[in-house]
RNA sequence: CGCGGAGUGGAGCAGCUGGUAGCUUGUCGGGCUCAUAACCCGAAGGUCGCAGGUUCGAAUCCUGCCUCCGCAACCA
């Protein structure tokens, strides 16, 4: 029996549409596991969704669905996007699968028997007629935030983990094992910000909202949603049975995950693990982020970042090579569509597909029944074929260590090496005396070989351009393209011809791709104010995102949000009031906050608003705004504030809304 | 004094167990014509955030400062 490999990415929590940070994660682990397979692992690859919590229910509620009908509908969005990403999961675990429910409510008995999680209290100040808690903090005065009445020390039943417990043991396993955590960085921040300044235990009930695993033994406490969410991983294999895929696969070789996330799985999950007596995952990897540049004052530069749009505009390898490729796996980096355009043109086009294009028509014009028996070797080869020899070998290292960009560097080295080849031993040169026909045959041959090998190599990452290569190179025998094949030289045939075809990746013009990109923004933003503002009766029809496209568009391009229609009654709720502003200021000790004197001629008001970012204290002063005035007052910072700025957000710029001519303080917005 | 990351040629990054500053992209010049205006060669371009210190010698070690970016708090 092969060995067995099993990898996982974090469930996502499909409150929102995923973007591009998701499909980082899940092409990664993706390659990760097509590497696994290619040496003849027996792999389980892990991928899903997290469905419970608050947040979910929420915005269904604003969706005006259930949360299951929500969820479900967001899922089939999420596998559309999979399948447009060739996601080769073997395993698309939900959290609302009834057997992961089951198997939650057994774990969270199993803890309670053995005593690891017991019933305790969770305490705080106690609104009775809001069925609200607050922070001490929190309070204006001692009394309620939201409705000003008395509050009450109170402590409301809920369970908690023993994760103190488990405190010593993480930190020694932190300590000995240094691949727990890669990258290292990762593990001294978790010692140093939570293990050793000692652990809590964890409140793993909820009673405040039931979209959830009940727990078993006190239905009206809901599950917390970590609990139910790491879990995931052992219940996709079956657990509690211990038979199966749960004998066959646990425990996971690694759990690929974001840097946000690496506390939980690096130590409540380890603390669940221990005590449920299952050995814990070799391995916790976070990779890092790809931050978006555009926005701020520069001119953008088309900001498309739909995943399913960058596939059906540049491809999907493209998009798989680019993540993979551009940023070395562990750190954050930038993504940009010039960043995306110019990686295709050079890399793919320009250098693999170019060479492949050229070796092809070489080969297709001098052979055109195939390449000869007789071939000619000279010094010039050995550089070549010194380099293609120790490829296999680079892959292999850099991808064990799941640093795709190291492996995808390595390759090109190769590719570029292959273009100087040509320069170095001119074919079209060769090609014009007769007796050069050995030489040239060996020439093109090792060009094929080069190819043959690297199309072998850029499996794991791309999944459409290894296939091609092989219809153009004529290559048609399994055995000349298995993983192994790649450390064989002479596995290219002879007396093969070739198939000229389409360029393997077509070139971009990248000036008059950003500016289309920057034109069809342009269009939605246009088209979705449109939307927005042609009245109740058709914005109320707010279209349902069936289309993967819909499902999957960054949040950037895709700013009407769903929301339930409201009737007229509920507008007339809001009074809105133009007031003036006539005095600002910075909240002290807090970033984003201003805090403004609004005329709104009956009276002064203070408002305290969170656009610290976007305006100077003095931008603002003289400016009219249209204030939210029978908003509830609440403290914020210390400061009570009575009232909300209007203001519209762009690329994360704020920008309030004012009128077109000076009116006066108080008059009324409807 | 909340936690963390980063400041290196126009852009994006590597180098950081100290010893003449590298890669990719872009720009300019040349070569070639098999190829997707592609490929190959060459050049220009950096006081390695600032100021001190250690050292024969620091981008690399130490101290202080500045700036930027995440996270946390705060955004009704």
């Amino acid at each position: 029996m092969s060995k067995s490999f099993y990898i996982t990415t974090p469930i996502y929590y499909p409150s929102d549409k995923l973007h591009i940070g998701h499909s980082y994660t899940t092409v990664a682990a993706d390659a990760m596991s097509r590497y696994k397979r290619l040496r003849g692992y027996d792999v389980m690859f892990l991928t899903g969704t997290d469905e419970h919590g608050q947040k979910i229910q929420e915005k269904a509620t604003e969706a005006g669905k259930t949360p299951q009908k929500f969820v479900d509908d967001i899922v089939a969005g999420i596998k559309d996007l999979w399948k447009l990403l060739d996601i080769s999961y073997d395993r698309f675990i939900r959290t609302t699968d009834k057997n992961h429910e089951l198997a939650i409510q057994a774990i969270f008995q199993k803890l309670y028997d053995k005593g690891d999680i017991y019933l305790g209290s969770y305490e705080g100040w106690y609104c009775t007629p809001d069925e609200a808690f607050w922070t001490e903090t929190q309070l204006v005065d001692g009394k309620c935030p939201d409705c000003g009445r008395p509050v009450e020390y109170t402590s409301e039943p809920a369970y908690f983990f023993r994760l103190s417990k488990y405190q010593d043991t993480l930190i020694r396993l932190f300590e000995e094992n240094n691949d727990f955590i890669l990258p290292q960085s990762r593990a001294n921040e978790m010692l140093n910000n939570f293990l050793r300044p000692g652990l809590e235990d964890l409140c793993v009930s909820r009673t405040s909202f039931d979209w959830g695993v009940k727990v078993p033994f006190d239905p009206k406490h809901v599950v917390y949603v970590w609990i139910d969410a790491l879990s995931n991983y052992i219940t996709a294999l079956g657990y509690p049975d211990m038979t199966g895929d749960m004998a066959r696969y646990w425990p996971a070789d690694v759990h690929l995950v974001g840097k946000e996330i690496v506390r939980f799985h690096t130590i409540i999950w380890p603390a669940m693990l221990m005590a449920l007596d299952l050995p814990l995952p070799k391995q916790v990897f976070a990779h890092g982020w790809l931050l978006f540049k555009e926005g701020k004052m520069s001119k953008s530069k088309g900001n498309v970042i739909d995943p399913v749009k960058l596939c059906n505009k540049y491809g999907v390898d493209a998009i798989r090579y680019f993540l993979l490729r551009e940023v070395p796996f562990g750190s954050d980096g930038n993504f940009s569509n010039e960043a995306l355009i110019t990686r295709i043109n050079s890399d793919l086009a320009n250098d693999l597909g170019n060479l492949v294009s050229r070796t092809v028509a070489m080969i297709d014009k001098y052979f055109p029944a195939g390449l000869p028996e007789e071939r000619l070797a000279t010094e010039a080869d050995t550089d070549l074929l010194g380099m293609l020899t120790a490829l296999p070998d680079y892959v292999d290292d850099a991808l064990d260590q799941l640093q795709f960009s190291t492996a995808l560097t390595e390759i090109w080295r190769v590719v570029g090496r292959s273009n100087k080849y040509i320069d170095e031993t001119a074919p079209w040169i060769l090609a014009k005396d007769e007796n050069q026909k050995a030489r040239l045959g060996m020439v093109l041959y090792n060009l094929a070989e080069s190819i043959r090998i690297v199309s072998i190599l850029i499996q794991p990452f791309m999944t459409r351009t290894p296939v091609k290569i092989w219809q153009l190179l004529g290559i048609t025998d399994s055995a000349q393209t298995s993983w192994e094949a790649a450390r064989q030289y002479g596995l290219f045939k002879a007396n093969m011809p070739v198939q000229k075809g389409e360029p393997l990746f077509p070139r971009i013009d990248i000036v008059k791709e950003i500016a289309a990109l920057d034109a069809e923004l342009e269009a939605e933003a246009a088209a979705a104010q449109a939307a927005a503002g042609s009245g109740s009766d058709t914005a109320a029809v707010a279209s349902e995102p069936t289309s993967g496209a819909a499902v999957a568009a960054g949040e950037e391009c895709n700013p009407v949000k769903e929301v339930a229609a409201i009737e007229y009654a509920d507008f007339e709720k809001l009074q809105l009031l133009v007031g003036t502003i006539k005095h600002c200021e910075k909240v002290k000790d807090a970033d984003r906050l201003l805090v403004s004197q609004i005329d709104i001629g009956t009276e002064i008001r203070t408002v305290v608003s969170g656009i610290a970012q976007s305006y100077a204290p003095e931008d603002l002063i003289g400016k009219q705004v249209v204030l939210v005035a029978n908003l509830k007052p609440r403290k914020i910072r210390g400061i009570l504030s009575h009232g909300m700025i209007l203001s519209a957000v762009s690329e994360g710029e704020f920008r309030i809304v004012t009128v077109d001519t000076p009116v006066v303080p108080g008059s009324e917005v409807s």
